[in-house]
DNA sequence: ATCTTAATGCGACAGTGTCGCATTAAGATC
DNA sequence: GATCTTAATGCGACACTGTCGCATTAAGAT
């Protein structure tokens, strides 16, 4: 189960509106797609389902909002080791960073929460001095099922 | 400087003889641009510069000889947060994994190698029973330069 | 020198993501 | 509610990345 179901949905519109961004029924479908997505949606995905609640809805469209949630830090991107062609994964970002486990065989993607991650992050921030936006770890490997 | 020069050249040659894989012209062009890549290229500027010692390489050969290094863990692909376009990138991987951080202001690329990195391994291949193959950890954010 | 088979080049292709531009509609102002 | 400004959209065209099948070439074993 890749999300935890903590968070309100609406939430993304709330934020934005917050910011003086306008708010269309365009967007409202890609937000409401992405707020209750049960796994790791590609842009292609996005766009099928937003179809569904509003048909009009353009592919650029779609890159154009899921840009804007990016450059907000409303979401992140995910390669997901790119286990079925190129695209990018996209998931809503919750209050604590997750690592991504992508099983190499069966493809199977296992969400993972570590306070060693958490203060790593803060390792690299003093260290480095750097001030971290985005922290992205990505695993490949064979899950526990894979190797029995 | 984003690579280590401890490696010996000529490595990668002696690793896929060694798992009996065809040594090419091709190839040893590919194999040399990567070996003495001073940062790092996507599969656009591998070609360019192993067109420079072996002309007749086709676009095609590239992708299939990444591919090849990517199945044998003898490469890394990284995303680098996409500053500028859609492309991978690849490097050799060395003895040790090394974090990259890049600045969304200046583009600057910065490694770190952290033990704490390893610890965390170390711990979501014991609490996720995962056999890590790759491990990639990105961050994207500000650095020093771009804050003062 | 011969032979097997892996690797290559070529061409065609699919998929992802971007952009400029004319049109539409959000939401602020009155 | 009508008007206005400007951001957002749809459309079309595009560039780029990466893949594949197939005929040809050449690696390296015999
Ligand atoms: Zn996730
Ligand atoms: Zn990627
Ligand atoms: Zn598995
Ligand atoms: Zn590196």
């Amino acid at each position: 189960m890749p999300f935890a179901n903590t968070e309100i949905p609406g939430k993304f519109q709330a934020l934005l509106a917050e910011r003086g961004i306008r708010m269309t029924e365009q967007r409202r479908a890609i937000l409401n797609v992405i707020e209750t997505a049960k796994r790791h949606l590609d842009a292609g995905q996005v766009l099928r389902r937003a179809r569904k609640l509003e048909p009009s809805i353009d592919r650029s469209t779609v890159y154009r909002t899921l840009g804007l949630l990016k450059r907000h830090g409303l979401i992140d991107e995910l390669d997901l080791m790119h286990l079925d062609g190129e695209a990018h994964y996209y998931e809503r970002k919750l209050n604590r960073d997750h690592i991504h486990l992508a099983c190499l065989r069966c493809g199977k993607i296992t969400e993972f929460v570590s306070d060693l991650f958490e203060s790593l992050k803060e390792q690299i921030e003093n260290d480095c001095q750097y001030q971290i936006a985005v922290a992205r770890l990505e695993i490949g490997g064979c899950c526990s099922n894979c190797r029995t």
